[in-house]
DNA sequence: GTGTGCAGATTGGTTGGACCATTGGACCAC
DNA sequence: GTGGTCCAATGGTCCAACCAATCTGCACAC
């Protein structure tokens, strides 16, 4: 007897309600991300539910990192909503061993070396322009403080993210960039954590102005694999737990 | 003047507090996925906050798939939770559009190609034979039924993501995968869908048997160029939507 | 003019209490 | 056993109020 004949019924769904209705409401009025949305004393009146119900909707919406809510304020929308999205609630277990910090490592390197690959492929004279812009920007801000800026590193490593034409990259190194930063609060005992990787910024501009896609790939692999050295490095020295 | 030194203060969190409250509770009570949690009543009382906050609480961790709430039952585990989880809320917009599947195959293009580096480096004489295993069992299949078919070819990949010893490989594409599955069930008008890509299986595994880190990304790149000239003709002849 | 500071309105965050709908177990009649 | 009934427990929704952060605009000092 097949029991997938008999799925499970629907009934209530209150706060998924909310949710299609506020999808139907950003598409209707082609909201952008940025823009605000209703109160939730607004939504729960027109809706007929109650506050709490919209509450509940928006919280998930927002633990989606589709909206952000700002208190006094009103709650923005932070992405795009499609009625047929998907969502991928990846939860990535660990935090400072030493292990979880690698294994984010060598998810980045694939997705480094993708995106400078594309962005090779793709950037036009403009796009490049705005790149060696950023650039510029993190080598003096390197030059001025003696050391790797994460700020204006991060900027610069964006900016090659978004000429990739692909929002996927920076989506999902966007979320472990945080990882790393709450790492690197701790400090890590090695001073010059960052110093190595700085050369290859350039390099890797300079593949993807020569539109020469393999090369940008190849550049960014070494960028990480110095990223890599320095973590192996200060893992030693701070003895850094390894899980099992 | 170094703006890093100077971070968002942190003033009321009491929905988070929560959370992080919670994550005490399991791991001091060592729940495991499928457990029940403490009701939402006690809860509130035991950590002196109202109802209402908890299940807000609560509704974000249901979003991220972390707990299943079941009205008249309980709460329960569903996921593993530790307290510096990284969560990683991937929206990929809209489904079928050819622009999306594109994106999410470049992604999968980046993490592919790495995870078979990764494995031809570490794979053991047994994993490799595992790897074979699969393979076998994909051969057999396509020539059985005379086409790729998704489940046992979906085997193969996985078992070189678990030997790349990086578990993240796994989650990432198997979320990504959802969405290629929804697409698949629609057929593309190519009929051979997927015919090109399986020449390349057997290549890869060569590769890591061998292990040639370089040999197997590059074997694993043009594996899923096929895929992506595969889309592409299906695109032309179906003429599928690509966003702007 | 400029900008500084205060007051009020707006908005999300939290509270406590109430009731509904579903679930699952205990109990009972057959 | 089998099926039905009742009931306590639990998540779902609602309401009304207040708190806290934010924004806006006006008055005032310079």
């Amino acid at each position: 007897m097949d029991q997938n004949s008999l799925p499970p019924i629907q009934t209530t769904a209150r706060d998924d309600a909310v949710l299609k209705a506020l999808v139907g409401f950003v598409r209707a009025e082609s909201l952008q991300p940025g823009e605000r949305l209703p109160t939730e004393r607004i939504l729960a009146e027109r809706l007929k539910v109650s506050r709490n119900t919209v509450r509940e909707a928006l919280t998930r919406w927002e633990g989606l990192g589709l909206v952000e809510r700002r208190q006094g304020s009103g709650t923005y929308l932070k992405a795009a909503v499609s009625p047929d999205m998907l969502h991928l609630p990846l939860t990535l277990a660990g935090g400072n061993d030493f292990t979880s910090l690698m294994q984010t490592l060598e998810i980045r390197r694939a997705l480094e070396a993708e995106a400078a690959a594309l962005c090779a492929e793709r950037a036009s004279a403009a796009d490049i322009a705005e790149i060696e812009r950023k650039l510029d920007i993190m080598e003096q801000a390197f030059r001025t403080r003696d050391g790797m800026s994460s700020e204006e590193d991060w900027e610069f490593h964006q900016a090659i993210y978004r000429v990739s034409g692909n929002p996927l990259f920076e989506q999902i190194i966007a979320a472990m960039h945080e990882l790393f930063h709450r790492f690197w609060e701790h400090p890590l005992g090695v001073r010059d954590f960052g110093h190595a990787s700085f050369p290859y910024h350039r390099t890797i501009y300079e593949r993807i102005a020569a539109r020469d896609p393999q090369g940008a790939r190849n550049e960014a692999l070494k960028l990480i694999a110095t990223v890599e050295d320095d973590l192996k490095r200060g893992a030693a020295k701070l003895k850094l737990p390894s899980r099992t």
